[in-house]
DNA sequence: TGAGATAATGAACGCGCGTACATTATTTTG
DNA sequence: CAAAATAATGTACGCGCGTTCATTATCTCA
């Protein structure tokens, strides 16, 4: 391993103090210029760079910025669109804020012990991806906001918590694809949902009932799936095999259904080959609307009508906010102003839904 | 943001010094039980957890493992199959040692420095992705084999160096899938080549010169791109969008060609949009076989034969390697043994290639 | 030209750990 | 029971930075 070059011996080079070496380098002070060059020289000649440990631990700042994923052995999730987009979007911006990516697997179910993460100080804020809405998790966070701890929910809400979040309008997206359905003379559509811990698979509901209820297809008091014709409601885990799973349960039905939206692309994908199976076309025996708007919606045969959703941006605003935030250094008096994005989602209209009427 | 607990408060609570609190934390050296519990119980009152920081400082060692990613603004890396996979098996293997995951972006075409990572101390050893065999590339990856850094290249040779390396058998993979053309009855098989920078792209086209040579459809010394008619060569640059490129570069040959092998699904499907809007459809009216079996392969129509890469398992190796190395703190003597391995490669029939004779 | 003001630089120490060596406590042995 | 051996714990300091306060060098002004 080769030695560590330490600003010891660039002031020893320079015939300068230690303190005139870091100076130089963090640009504090008045400085002589001929002494600064003479510092980058001795720098340069021993090829010095600071260790950025030394300097997180004197700084009492780690220049990482955290992002908590959910561990499931085995499961490949950097390859999961959401968490793609999402991570793609928050490099973008680290990259851009001079800061670096620290990734820490949580394991689902396991006590989340999130305040720890922040305890050891190995990150100066934190982006948590795949939280869930449930009651110890919302204790965790809770902790998290009480010590101060600098975070951010992505595509998840909170309802009553002052969370930092970058959301979508999920229920806007969900909305405009059951009114496109709607639109082209679909009546009898079908919803098949994704985990409902989660708040966006409440959002993408919510919005599909509120277009049936206004097209007079439900009652207006039907609020929960209990509330549907059970041939019009399913559920998966938003993975492709769940889809495949709905295909067989939907398939009897499928004279009483004219259309399904689905609440992402890869369980329509699934869906889609499940009745291709049972010798449904999608875009001719029926109509289909995905979500996420990911690469595969545009690789199917026919491409997917889907709703794009800005993960990316949602990555790249949720790492932008927290990093200015602890960049600023700002930390007077209590707790600073929570914030809370909702960005748009928009319908892509592609070949899987005809003209029915 | 909340108080920071040292092990010095820890210490005056359990009525020790602060000595024995590391002692404890790191079970190092003889310890009384009921000290070892005292302290223990002092650190749960306090909410104490080192400084991970002051840690790694005082171990010079970050405790992170880094992998370079190439940068290229806007583009979503993660959600490219290749990345996405082999980060998913680095991310495994991290979590499995109990490593953290550091994520440094690097600008393709800039001065690559990679050595800088090291001399942060950020990171203790380094998992390369998407280099490039250019002159450069390997005078800064020497500086880091000279440096006696450990790094691993993945799915890239540098023949002619020790270099550490985690590749696939694409040599044989490619030449599966085109005997496996062959065997169905097709001899005008067509190649579409990925960028030649990378060296598996060298390795897809010496599988496929192979297995033609073998079946005496090539000179048997044909080597090289210009050793081949024509009509059977195209190049991408391992996007959809190039493989719908040379659908059109295709197409006025298609009389000629009667299968194709294309260097990895993107381009694959790509290609299959392309001809599909010329009304050629795959599978019918030729055969076609990607290369990955990436997700999109399994949800194109018909599904396409593609060649399984396991990408997966070559980022969990390759992190596995390292950790082991760095983790084993033996740096007795010169340069260790480089170590280099080759994973197999596997065809995996689908649809997308019927019998022709 | 000397006093005062300002610029430039150095000395010292803290950041929160890990651990070598010293000291104290406890156990074993003759 | 005392000496020797072993177990347990404490003291002191280094890791490589950032920065406060002290000191020195330089400039300005009367």
């Amino acid at each position: 391993m080769a030695a560590i070059v330490t600003r010891k011996e660039v002031a020893e080079l320079a015939g300068v103090s230690e303190a005139t070496v870091s100076r130089v380098f963090n640009d504090v002070g008045p400085m002589k210029e001929q002494t600064r060059q003479r510092v980058l020289q001795a720098a340069k000649t021993l090829n010095y760079h600071p260790n950025a440990i030394a300097q997180s631990f004197a700084r009492r700042r780690s220049g990482n910025l955290g992002v908590v994923l959910p561990y499931v052995p085995k499961v490949h999730i950097f390859s999961t669109y959401y968490f793609s987009e999402v991570l793609s979007g928050i490099g973008e911006q680290v990259k851009a804020s001079g800061y670096d990516m620290l990734l820490k697997f949580r394991v689902p179910g396991e006590e989340s012990d999130y305040s720890s993460i922040f305890r050891s100080q190995k990150v100066d804020a934190c982006v948590i991806l795949g939280a869930t809405d449930t009651p110890s998790e919302r204790a965790e966070l809770k902790k998290l906001e009480d010590g101060g701890f600098p975070f951010c929910l992505i595509n998840q809400h909170m309802s009553g918590e002052r969370f930092n979040e970058v959301d979508a309008d999920h229920e806007g997206g969900s909305y405009r694809a059951v009114r496109h359905l709607l639109d082209l003379g679909y009546r009898d559509i079908a919803f098949l949902s994704g985990s409902p811990e989660f708040s966006n698979s409440g959002d993408r509901l919510r919005g599909y009932m509120q277009a049936m209820r206004e097209a007079g297809l439900l009652s207006a008091d039907a609020k929960a799936p209990g509330d549907l014709p059970a041939h019009l409601y399913y559920e998966g885990n938003y993975s492709r095999t769940s889809g495949m799973k709905a295909a067989s349960a939907m398939h009897p039905n499928l004279k009483r259904i004219e259309a399904v939206f689905a609440s992402n692309d890869r369980m329509a994908i699934g869906l889609m080959q499940g009745l291709r199976e049972y010798g449904h076309v999608p875009g001719r025996d029926y109509a289909i609307v995905g979500y996420d708007d990911s690469e595969a919606a545009r690789v199917t045969v026919p491409p997917l009508t889907s709703v794009a959703v800005p993960f990316y941006e949602m990555g790249r605003l949720a790492a932008e906010r927290l990093l200015r935030r602890v960049g600023g250094g700002n930390e007077t008096g209590g707790a600073s102003e929570s914030f809370r994005l909702k960005l748009d989602t928009k319908l892509v209209v592609r070949q899987s839904c005809r003209i029915l009427r």
